[in-house]
DNA sequence: TTGGAATGTCAACAAGGCTGTCCTAAGATG
DNA sequence: CATCTTAGGACAGCCTTGTTGACATTCCAA
């Protein structure tokens, strides 16, 4: 961009420069998830829980079939771990008003709770990174990570992204 | 750092940001092991696979205890797949020369065309993701996951950046 | 009104984490 | 030499979380 022949232009395609950006994405992602994983391993849950509570959390009121296409889970995967959820109180799944078939799921107190608990750790862990590398670095950081998406998860986070909260 | 006022600037730390970040690490995550995981599915194999035989091609002659600590796994769930890597005839354990109750751990041409096979597809999706996204995006990236590692595993991502090839 | 499609539940199985115990071989140290 | 520690492996058994397949309920359209 700025200088078309500096070392970062020429060399950041390089097998080896991709390479060290799998590891990292490896790595990193390990550290993006333990924060969590150690709250999570006190009770009962491990980290499908708290994906399920994240999004539950974030469109309160999806159905099953609608969070398991954001999950790309299978419908048991999911069922198992939202049934330890309404068992626990954590989480309701009214009768859908229009469509009985459906079911609408909502967080209770105690899962809302859950939900802070689990997403103030892995946001300080987020924001701490976000601060030391700064706004350009976080830019680039959210465009490389839109474009490793595959197209159909692309289109489920945009549309999460712009229609959220 | 270019303008402390900014929309940028102010924005990239509330939690609606960080949110989104933590979506797009999910969502990336799943793209990024999309391919090797289709690929892997047609064998008898999963990611715990690839993740031997990646770092075993990075690291030719690495220990199982090195190994053991880059995965951050315990013995046993290395030693089931290391097994079978080694009974397919992917992977080779020598008897340490210096230290005879080591065993070096090396692909053979059987395990270097699998890794190239799982590398190149990972590879190809990194490339292209790299490419849209330019070289101060990538520059970005790398700095928000480094800092997203936790402590320990810093230290190693940075040894084998350094070390490598 | 009847048959197909969609929504969700449940049973059973596999992969891959984990713990814990026990074992051998080999290096290190008194 | 005797003992302790370290590297590696084997086995049993647990848990979470992925899978497929059968099934009930509900909706909708021919």
């Amino acid at each position: 961009m700025s200088d078309p022949t500096s070392s970062d232009t020429l060399l950041f395609l390089t097998d080896e420069q991709l390479r060290q950006g799998i590891e990292a994405m490896f790595f990193a992602y390990r550290g993006f998830t333990a924060d969590p994983d150690r709250i999570l391993a006190t009770m009962a849950y491990g980290r499908a829980h708290h994906r399920a509570v994240h999004f539950i959390a974030r469109a309160p009121g999806t159905t099953v079939t609608n969070l398991l296409s954001i999950l790309g889970v299978t419908k048991q995967s999911l069922n198992r771990v939202l049934r330890s959820l309404i068992d626990d109180d954590l989480v309701e799944a009214r009768v859908g008003s229009s469509d009985k078939r459906e079911r609408n799921l909502y967080l209770t107190t105690k899962g809302t709770a859950l939900e802070r608990k689990l997403s103030d750790a892995q946001r300080t862990r987020m924001r701490a990174a976000y601060r030391a590398a700064g706004p350009q670095a976080v830019a680039g950081f959210r465009t490389v990570l839109e474009t490793m998406m595959d197209g159909d998860l692309r289109r489920r986070y945009k549309a999460l992204k712009e229609g959220g909260a």
